[in-house]
DNA sequence: AGCTAAACGAGACGGTACGTCCCGTCTTCAT
DNA sequence: ATGAAGACGGGACGTACCGTCTCGTTTAGCT
């Protein structure tokens, strides 16, 4: 059993948040540990006891929720592409605050740099696609949506087209929103009938 | 007329050079000035007359095309779909080498830390999709490709697909160009007829 | 009470030796901290921690006597003149020693471009010329020598010539402790009688 | 006969002058290179070409008389205590004036960090002595000063007590003059009567 | 209630890299 | 050929953080 005594969750939490912070205002090229344990109220050593890096600690900030917060659902409304069209227009402007924008370049930046917080990252991001590959499904047996049209990766470049955005700082407005449900559903060819 | 010693473009190739280099095999979190200084044999004055932070450094390597050098360009066979699709292909090939995805992951991190770097990295990346508008362009014209659907989304969006593979270090195999162009041409609606 | 780790003695005695030997061999004016850092086997920010500036540090040294070590002291044999001749031979003979010639000068080079190495450095000489104060007030006291003479002032003009032989690099020989030695007891003038 | 474009006396000066006023400023330990080009009008390679290095430059600034300008005579009243008392006031007086202090002290500096700035140092130092050492030989002439007393000995350890004076910022005020005076011309011993 | 040992805040440590200043050299164009 | 201008390779500066290592000081759980 153990002796001594326990970890702080009150310390572990002003972690995470000042590291969330952080990484808004600073990104991840510059965040500091330093000014994390700072900010925090908590000495260097107890940031390192438990993660052993600065991937390591962006990885749980990640794990723990406190960077993409509002993973999105779906409704079902029968209308497979007015719901997924509302997703994806609830994604553009969740991510037109500013500080969200800025966070999630931050935590792109941190995935592509580090293997690990990639992974996590991507284990986050399937969680949010989820709602999207399951109200596909559900079309796909409504016979609505096309079987074998790959809903993985048509949620992955849902995601991905948004993200691309965001990363170039371009405007996410209902134009974009409207040609990439578009895009989705009817694909560009014309009809050959 | 400028007066005293011209700058040594010998000194800014070499800086460009070992940039890239640096780049690839660090990333762009943990660049060092002085590391890129001595590979190029070159002062860190001399760097930083040109380049006033690291930031727009990569930028230039960048507008200079050490980073995307390989511009792909499309076909035009009469059929926009195998052309389109032969497109995806060759970057997705191109991406499988590992120092290309490395330096691609670094060059995305740095255009998600920073605006200036995201301006010329959302250039560059322009020039890249110029090739796939310019193909859908023409078959729209043919009357192959709908009018109205928003070539330059399209484009954009294919190249998010692609690049949140390679963020996230996923294979980009034939399974995924395959899905991912017939996204592109049928979307996922089941047919109404 | 003091809260987190307390500084290292054994850094600041590295500290200060290396920066004696660095004084001695390159002089007041090319000494470098990294040079004394890295001989310490130190971080610089330690000695940036203590020290604010090179001045602090080498007032630092004087004032903890690695620098003017042998504060000579005289003898009383009664005969105060050949008292003080021994005194003067004995810091001539140790000023013949060329690293600690060359320490005197880096040492003195660096009263006169900082004041505060100055205020350090007039308080250690002063410390030394005690010795000779002290003697001749006993020999005034003892009516072998004129009261009202300034022996401060006469002190302070012994120490004052044999510092600007060391400075100009002339030789300390004998000739010159016989000559300084009868200036300061007989003076110049011709016996009145 | 030379060709091409003779040196030009005035950019010489202009760096001796800058030089000069560096010196004064910043003392010999921040003497700049760079800072005296600027504040001279001239390339830096125009110092470089004529001066291989600071200390040769300052050495010239001390050759040609920018440093110790005003080198002082001796009246002849027939009291030599007089006329060498008056000496020693003017050299103090003279040196209460900061700046002149202050370039006293960069130069005292420069000769303890240079042996060639040194040996220019002494040469000067000898000249402004001439005086004393030619007032006092002809006290010897006419029996006012004892022959064998050292008169070059003399001369140094009055300057040497002046400059040590001025190295350790202490007031050159008339106590001291008197003293210094007393002291070369009745020494410190008690007549024997 | 007292003891023990881990966790805590604080902060100094040996280091690495930063971005700046200056060195002494070099190259260019104008005089 | 000399000179002002100014870029060059290089070295040291003083600062910011890194990840590690003491310091006392809590504080939980076991005796």
């Amino acid at each position: 059993m153990a002796v001594g005594r326990a970890r702080s969750e009150a310390s572990r939490r002003a972690i995470l948040l000042a590291t969330r912070d952080d990484l808004t205002e600073h990104g991840y090229d510059r965040l500091s540990i330093d000014r994390i344990a700072t900010a925090a109220g908590v000495g260097k050593q107890t940031i390192y006891r438990w993660y052993p890096s600065k991937s390591e600690l962006v990885a749980d900030c990640l794990v723990e929720g406190y960077i993409v917060r509002p993973i999105l659902t779906t409704s079902d409304t029968g209308d497979v592409r007015r719901d997924i069209t509302a997703w994806i227009r609830a994604f553009a402007e969740q991510s037109r605050v500013p500080a969200a924008a800025s966070l999630t370049r931050a935590i792109t930046a941190a995935a592509a740099e580090n293997t690990a917080v990639a992974a996590h990252y991507q284990e986050q991001a399937r969680a949010t696609q989820e709602a999207l590959v399951g109200r596909l499904e559900a079309a796909v047996r409504a016979g609505q949506v096309r079987p074998g049209s790959g809903v993985e990766t048509v949620a992955e470049t849902i995601v991905g087209g948004l993200l691309y955005r965001i990363l170039t700082r371009q405007e996410l407005d209902d134009t974009f929103v409207v040609e990439l449900a578009e895009l989705v559903f009817r694909g560009v060819l014309e009809p050959a009938d």
